[in-house]
DNA sequence: TATTACTGAATGAACGTTCATTCCGATGTG
DNA sequence: CACATCGGAATGAACGTTCATTCAGTAATA
């Protein structure tokens, strides 16, 4: 197996064992295992799995990111912008199941915290749609006037659930049931 | 230390400890060792870990409860009950915040998915005031006609994201903004 | 004294990480 | 071409640590 490919499927392996057991019910011996090394290679490509982990993410998000801003449009209406992005990312969590899951358990964990003040606060790569959206909306008021963070949680807070319920099988989303529901979403930060 | 007390401190201690540091850094040593009991002593109380995690969840549920009922009047308007609802949870857990982390810890694991499941399925006891006002409001067409689950995505998604915003010190949460949080959230659900 | 409650050192399983060793393709040599 | 040498990549057994749980002994209680 040529050097690139061992540390894909140590990344492969490494995001389906966390999204299907958690951080803590995926040991770094199952990783090895299931990416077909020793345990010791892992630590040839990550100095721990600490940073395995936020490295995961972070390529997790480059591969979503062009994924969800496909086909957006900025000269557009905010309406159809944030319909736009919050649509795209449903059906990017429904159709990676596995990511979805992965980035719910970095989210609710100390990494996530972190990302999260990171994002807020804006003190990385300013290249975030989603806070630009919602900065404009407010000043043009087009959506209430509420701290950034209020409007993430409005925004997402129900994506992520829906996306879950669908996931872990509660609930059928299909286009009809995604486009109303982010539209709720809409009436939830619109003016 | 009477036997009442000792259970009391175990419990105490284990949510504190737990909504700190998570099941994960909460080892049972350590809340024997704040509550002031030798490690062995939890174990005559309760089963195992995960069994003491399950009924700690159950208190912290039965202790709630009442604070959110409390003034809660079902012959009001479907409005006036969501906004009293959603309000007194957010009040809730800004002010048991102890409570708020656990729940979170609770509901992001395995334990969380399986109560959820009972919840949407109504499997278990049927005194669920929010599942009984989304039924009405969606029969009556005062609310949008979701399954449930996605009706409790819409409406409690951000109440437990400004929450830990509030709690993590992202925003600073007071009356007004809870108030108009909870209004966008009735956005979101109403017709 | 008999019974029950409590204790905390002991236990063994599981974990992340290390490192002495092996492996293997590239390079040098006759 | 055959063979020897080399060096970084890969390995996985072993290590030290941490954890949930147990249990033999001690204290409290009745």
């Amino acid at each position: 197996m040529a050097k690139q490919d061992k540390r894909e499927e140590i990344v492969r392996a490494a995001l389906e064992l966390i999204a299907e057991h958690g951080f803590h019910g995926a040991p770094m011996a199952m990783i090895a295992e299931r990416a077909g090394v020793g345990a010791g290679t892992i630590y040839r490509y990550f100095e721990n799995k600490d940073v395995m982990i936020m490295e995961l993410f972070r390529e997790l998000e480059e591969r979503s990111y062009p994924l969800i801003k496909e086909g957006y449009a900025p000269e557009k209406p905010h309406r159809e912008r944030f319909l736009h992005l919050n649509t795209a990312m449903i059906h990017y969590f429904i159709e990676y199941p596995l990511d979805y899951r992965f980035i719910e358990q970095f989210f609710n964990s100390p990494y996530g915290v972190a990302h999260r003040r990171d994002k807020l606060l804006g003190t990385k790569g300013g290249c975030d749609v989603f806070k630009e959206l919602f900065e404009e909306g407010i000043s043009q008021q087009v959506m209430k006037d509420f701290p950034i963070a209020i409007l993430f949680d409005l925004a997402f807070g129900p994506i992520l659930g829906v996306a879950r319920d669908h996931i872990l099988g509660f609930i059928e989303l299909d286009d009809d049931l995604i486009a109303r529901t982010v539209e709720a979403c809409w009436d939830a930060v619109k003016r």
